[in-house]
Order: structure tokens, then sequence, then C-alpha cells
DNA sequence: CGGATACTTGACTACTTGCTCAATTAACTG
DNA sequence: CAGTTAATTGAGCAAGTAGTCAAGTATCCG
């Protein structure tokens, strides 16, 4: 971390034209202060969201579960994606841990719903992602 | 997927009340078409970019690019995150990638700044993700 | 030019993760 | 109650991935 402090020192000398050590140090402040941002622990859980979401057959889900607008059966479920009943299993639960569906029993069905979360997040994806280029 | 057939047979008697197979197809059909919603390049690329996302690092990354909203040199961002030059060069070669930071030579130095979809969505996932729960 | 500096690239590795199989729990049905 | 069906759980494995090291490219400077 030394090394990247010269670096860093040396930028600085560049941008600025000068070359005080505290401007360095201010300017290590900044942008740990751009890390912290919101919490750590809000980090991590936008980063367990994520994770959450970035494998196919969970995303797939998610998108069945976000355009359906109403729950689905797990053996619904079942026909969407192309896994086994336990790893089908799994990946709901995945889903469930990070809060992005719910679930609620019927009998001896079990029916998932996306959240209200999960909802606007998938909406600003399909938006702020465009395949034309 | 016989069998899945079978089990989602059950469930829409279940539900129904009545058991014609074709309500069994009709309802694959409907699901089939939510799966499809918009195409599978659009789906491949979203996914492409919430894996790009899925990693603390590359997501702090992104977190601090966003928050300063402005350019940032390789040097500045090597003091963000705990990882080798070469690996902080990966990194944003993932998220460059996926089209969510842009990069810009300037002399020996290299800037980087967040695009417009990775700060909607960032702030998206800021504001739905709330650690009170 | 030759040396230093900023960053990237490729190969390799340790770790993570998504899946399956087998066993288990829970709810209905005769 | 025993048997069947729906779904979950845990163990284990194959494939993917984030990181490091070493070497390479590109830019500046004396």
């Amino acid at each position: 971390m030394a090394q990247a402090t010269e670096r860093l020192q040396r930028y600085l000398d560049d941008e600025l034209g000068e070359c005080r050590s505290e401007d360095v140090e201010r300017r290590l402040e900044e942008l740990s202060t751009l890390e912290a941002g919101l919490g750590t622990a809000q980090a991590k859980a936008e980063l367990d969201v994520l994770s959450a979401l970035s494998s196919e057959t969970r995303y797939t889900l998610v998108r069945v579960l976000v355009a359906a607008g109403e729950e689905l059966c797990v053996c619904e479920l079942q026909a969407v994606v192309d896994v086994t009943e336990s790893g089908l299993s799994h990946a709901l639960s995945a889903l469930a841990d990070a809060g992005l569906v719910e679930s609620r029993k019927d009998g001896r069905w079990k029916k998932y719903r996306a959240t209200n979360r999960v909802t606007a997040l998938v909406t600003v994806l399909e938006g702020s992602v465009n395949t034309d280029e």
C-alpha cells in the first residue's frame, strides 16, 4: 500500500501541479468516504441481492415471477427451468434468503411470488440494459 | 419432464377442479411465454450485468465511481479495493466488458467513470435494499 | 535512446458455487 | 394407519471464477 500511495502522490502532482503530502492524505480520505458511502452492512446486503440474481436459473425464476405478477406453484416453476426438483428448491431458497421472493404454503403445494424489491430491480434492469448496441 | 407434467396436471386439477389435458398444455404455454418475455439475448445481457456486479471488488469499484460522479484514475481506485494492481485491472476490464464503466486514456494515466446504466442500477439497488429488516 | 512508471494480459491456482443424488419432512388420501 | 405426493435439506462433485505472479505494452523523461 505504500507503493500505491507514492503513485497517488505522483498522480496528484501531475493533476494539481503541486506535491504536498497533505493533499495525498486529503484525497485518500475523500476516497474512503466515497467507499463508505452508505454503511458497509447496506453494501453487503446489496451484494447479496446481486449474487442471488446472478445465476441463469435464479434470474429466470425471478423474471418469470415478476412477469407473472402473481404467485406461482413450485410445480409450475419446475416447467420453466431446467434443473432437478432439488435444484429448483435450492434456487428458490437462495432467492428467499436474499429477500427477493416470498413463499406461502397452500396445502401440499407451495407458492412463491416476487417481492416489490425485486420487481423494481428487474424493471430497471430491463429498461437500462438494451440489446441495441 | 414427463413426471413434471403429471405433477402440473395434478396441481391444475386441484386448483381448477377439472382435469383436461388441454388445460395443462395451455398453462405450459403461458409459462413459456412468461419466460420468453423480452428476448433471450436481452435476458443474457442482463445476466452479464448482474454477474459483473456480483463480486465484492467490482461492486465496490462501481459504487465508488457512482458516488464520485466523475472519472477516477486507476491509481485512485487502487486505494479503494484490496487487490493487486493486476487484480484491479482485471476487475475494471470485466466491468467495461459489461458496459458498466467507460475508460479514457490521459497521458500515462487511465481514468474510469461509471456509465449512466450502472448509475441508475446502483441508485435503485441502494433504494430498494434497506438494511432495516 | 534507456530507464522508469502506469497499466494490461495470460497462465495458473485456490476457492466458490450450482447442481445432482439420496434421504427427510410434511401434507393429503384411501 | 400406511402409502403417495410435494417440497426441502445435506453431502459431495464438476465447473466457474476471483485473485496472484510474471511478463508485456505504452507513455513519459532525462
